[in-house]
DNA sequence: CCGTATCCATTCCGATACTG
DNA sequence: CAGTATCGGAATGGATACGG
C-alpha cells in the first residue's frame, strides 16, 4: 500500500478526529474561526498562508462539516466560512491545547492572548487568559475549566 | 523561504502546541502511553506504523520532552518509554479529541475502547467511556469531565 | 527484539502568476 | 477580494533490508 494512512474506519475515536483535523493548520483555522473570522482573506491574513493550501483546509473542514460556507453578509459574491454545530464542539480541544501550551511553552504568569476578548463584538468564544476564577466561557454556554480545578469529590481514586 | 513552517517561536500557545504534537502519529503514540505500553514495538504493533516514523516521532515526543527513555524494567538492554509529567498533562487533548470523535462520527450511545480499562494494571488512566456521572480518572489525580455536566454557576454570560 | 538505513511514492506546503 | 493553476522543494509515510 501507498500513501498516507487514513483513519476513516478507525475504531478509536481519537484516530477518527485527528484524520479530520490532524494536520498542521485545520486547528489554527478552527481557533481564528473561534475568533469570528470568516473571510477567506481574514484567515491568509491572520495565519500567513499560501492561498491554495488555505482553500484546500477550508475545503476539507467544510467536507467533514466542521466549517459551512454561508452568503457573505455585506451583500458580496464571495463566501464566508462559518463554524457549524459540530465545529463549535471541538471548543475543548482548542481550550486544551492552549492550556498545555501555556504551561509548557511560556513563563508562569505570563499572559497570552491567544483570541480577542470582546464583549458584544464578533467573537464567538471568549478565551482571555485565565479569568479570575479560571472560568472560560465558550460558544453554546460551554464553560470549560482547567482540569486541576475541578472540585474533589467523594469516592475519588487515587492514583 | 522553503521548507513546513515552525511555529517555534509562535505567540500563540495553540500554534506551539501544534509545532510539538500536531501531526497524524504523536498523539496516537501519547494515547498509546496512557494505555501503558512503553515498549518501542508495543507501539509499533498497536499502531500499525513504519518503524523508522515510528522511531523518528518518538525521537521528537522525547526532544520535546513529553516522553522520557528509561532503562527497560525486565533486564533487557533496550529502551522504555515513558509519559513526563508535561506527556501526562495533555491528558485533557486527549480526551477531548475523544469525546469530540465520538459524538461526531459514531452512532450515540456505541461504546468505544479508546483505552483498556483495567483496575490495578498497567494503564496510566482509565479513559472506559462515559462512567455513570460522567466522571473520567485520569493520572496526577485529575478529573475531566464533559464541559456540558460542568454545574451552572451565578453570573454564568448567556450568549 | 530494537532499532537504523535506504528507497520510493505521496502529500504538504510555499511562492507566484493568473483569472473573474 | 477570492480563489485557481502551476511549480518545486521538503517533509511524511510505507516497505523492506540490514545490523546490534
Amino acid at each position: 500500500m501507498v500513501g498516507r494512512t487514513t483513519f476513516e474506519s478507525a475504531e478509536c475515536p481519537v484516530a477518527r478526529s485527528l484524520d479530520a483535523i490532524g494536520d498542521s493548520w485545520s486547528l489554527l483555522i478552527v481557533r481564528d474561526a473561534f475568533d469570528g473570522l470568516r473571510r477567506f482573506g481574514e484567515f491568509q491574513k491572520s495565519l500567513g498562508m499560501a492561498k491554495n493550501i488555505l482553500a484546500a483546509r477550508l475545503r476539507n473542514l467544510v467536507a467533514h462539516g466542521i466549517l459551512e460556507t454561508v452568503p457573505a453578509s455585506d451583500g458580496s459574491v464571495y463566501l464566508e466560512y462559518a463554524l457549524t454545530p459540530k465545529g463549535r464542539a471541538l471548543f475543548p480541544v482548542i481550550v486544551g491545547l492552549r492550556q498545555w501550551g501555556e504551561d509548557h511553552f511560556f513563563e508562569p504568569r505570563e499572559a497570552h492572548s491567544m483570541l480577542v476578548d470582546t464583549d458584544g463584538g464578533r467573537p464567538l468564544a471568549r478565551l482571555q487568559p485565565r479569568a479570575a476564577d479560571g472560568r472560560i466561557v465558550g460558544p453554546d454556554d460551554t464553560v470549560v475549566r482547567k482540569v486541576a480545578d475541578l472540585p474533589a469529590r467523594a469516592g475519588r481514586r487515587k492514583r
